[in-house]
DNA sequence: AATGCGGGGAC
DNA sequence: GTCCCAGCATT
């Protein structure tokens, strides 16, 4: 097979630090003018920041803005969601996925009051012994709330960057994350006067970065045609937009059947249990459900509820099929009314009778929600 | 270096 | 359906 020789392209960006300021003064000049009108850049605290970051994460930012404002309401500050309740703040974060993100912010605002007189630490050494903060938001807290010059590297910034000097290798091999975290680094103003404004210093590059990634930048059909420093972009003057950063290794889903169980029990209560640590959805409150390898199918799912629950377990109808995607799963979950015939008088542990009016108080699975609401 | 973690939106 | 999103922690 004949395929063309893999030329590593010589990126003038990378070895000219006057071209980057030339890059750096359009791209935030443009950022002035088209940033979003986001809630945590109102009032940018490190406290505010760092919810939106951890927020952030692996989510669409326009997914974001609702959470953002009822945990900035109800947890206004450090100390307050260091004395959260547990049910109550994965009752705030339900539906925004990643769930352990909500823990480490919570063990990582007791820290800061333990460690840092409840005061958001401002070192970069102090803010990554963090639990839930790496590298890139450690990097973007400081960088947004304090103007401090730190590199960041996200979803968007490896795409922006490795166009911008073609990077011709994976883009999520080690090397080339080691080169786009200088050359993030490179990009930032030293100058003492730029670190002395927001408007062009770290604060404004970083997020400039990340905004033409999200808005101009784009995984498909980059609009070049638009964008502020296509003339400073190799991937754009060597035609190679559409081909870089190359595409990841691909997603295998997997299809994959689940039942759940709507048991009623005195007053119409709904027997449901919380889902002991350690487990997905750990600490959410769901009815009683499983798939493989518990449960291929429904007659071995009212085994597995036998074997919980002890007695007997009568399966009724389908009330509802919820289809669902869950990282690489693609579930289809089939709710079944079910009788339970008890042998004993206590509920076996984590099971419990609750009504329809306290569910809505607690954190559910997303599923055990849409089941809820549609009963 | 690879994998698990949730969910939703764009196309 | 497939891809991707202001990643991190664990193995």
């Amino acid at each position: 097979m004949n395929l063309p020789p893999v030329v590593q392209h010589e990126s003038e960006l990378i070895q000219n630090a006057k071209l980057r300021s030339r890059l750096r003064t359009a791209l935030v000049r443009w950022f002035a003018e088209h940033a979003r009108d986001l809630p945590w850049r109102r009032d940018p605290t490190p406290y505010k920041v760092w919810v939106s970051e951890i927020m952030c994460q692996q989510t669409q930012i326009a997914n974001v803005i609702p959470y953002f404002e009822r945990f900035i309401k109800r947890y206004p500050d450090e100390a307050s969601l260091a004395a959260s309740d547990e049910d109550e703040l994965m009752r705030l974060w339900e539906g925004l996925g990643y769930y352990r993100r909500a823990r480490s912010l919570r063990t990582a605002a007791q820290k800061i009051v333990e460690l840092h007189d409840a005061r958001f630490p401002l070192t970069y050494d102090d803010v990554i012994a963090l639990p839930g903060i790496g590298r890139y938001t450690a990097g973007a807290i400081l960088s947004i709330s304090q103007n401090q010059a730190l590199p960041i590297l996200e979803g968007n910034t490896i795409r922006v960057f490795s166009r911008w000097i073609a990077m011709q290798t994976p883009v999520d091999e080690k090397t080339s994350q080691n080169q786009l975290w200088q050359f993030s680094q490179s990009l930032l103003p030293t100058g003492k006067s730029a670190l002395a404004c927001r408007d062009r210093g770290p604060a404004a590059v970083n997020q400039a970065a990340m905004e033409l990634g999200a808005l101009i930048c784009t995984p498909r059909e980059p609009k070049c045609l638009v964008c502020p420093v296509a003339k400073f972009c190799d991937a754009n003057t060597m035609g190679l937009q559409s081909i870089i950063p190359g595409k990841v290794t691909k997603t295998q889903y997997e299809a994959r059947n689940e039942f759940a169980a709507v048991v009623r029990g005195p007053n119409g209560r709904l027997l449901v249990r919380q889902i002991p640590a350690g487990a997905r959805f750990a600490g959410m409150w769901d009815f009683p459900k499983a798939g493989p390898p518990e449960a291929e199918n429904a007659a071995q799912f009212t085994q597995w509820l036998e074997h919980q629950l002890g007695g007997t377990i009568e399966l009724g109808a389908v009330v509802q099929t919820i289809k669902h995607a869950v990282t690489k799963y693609r579930i289809t979950l089939h709710a079944h009314v079910a009788a339970w015939t008890r042998d004993a008088t206590d509920l076996p542990d984590n099971y419990q009778f609750v009504t329809a009016a306290q569910l809505t108080k607690l954190p559910m699975s997303t599923t055990g929600r849409k089941l809820l609401d549609r009963l």
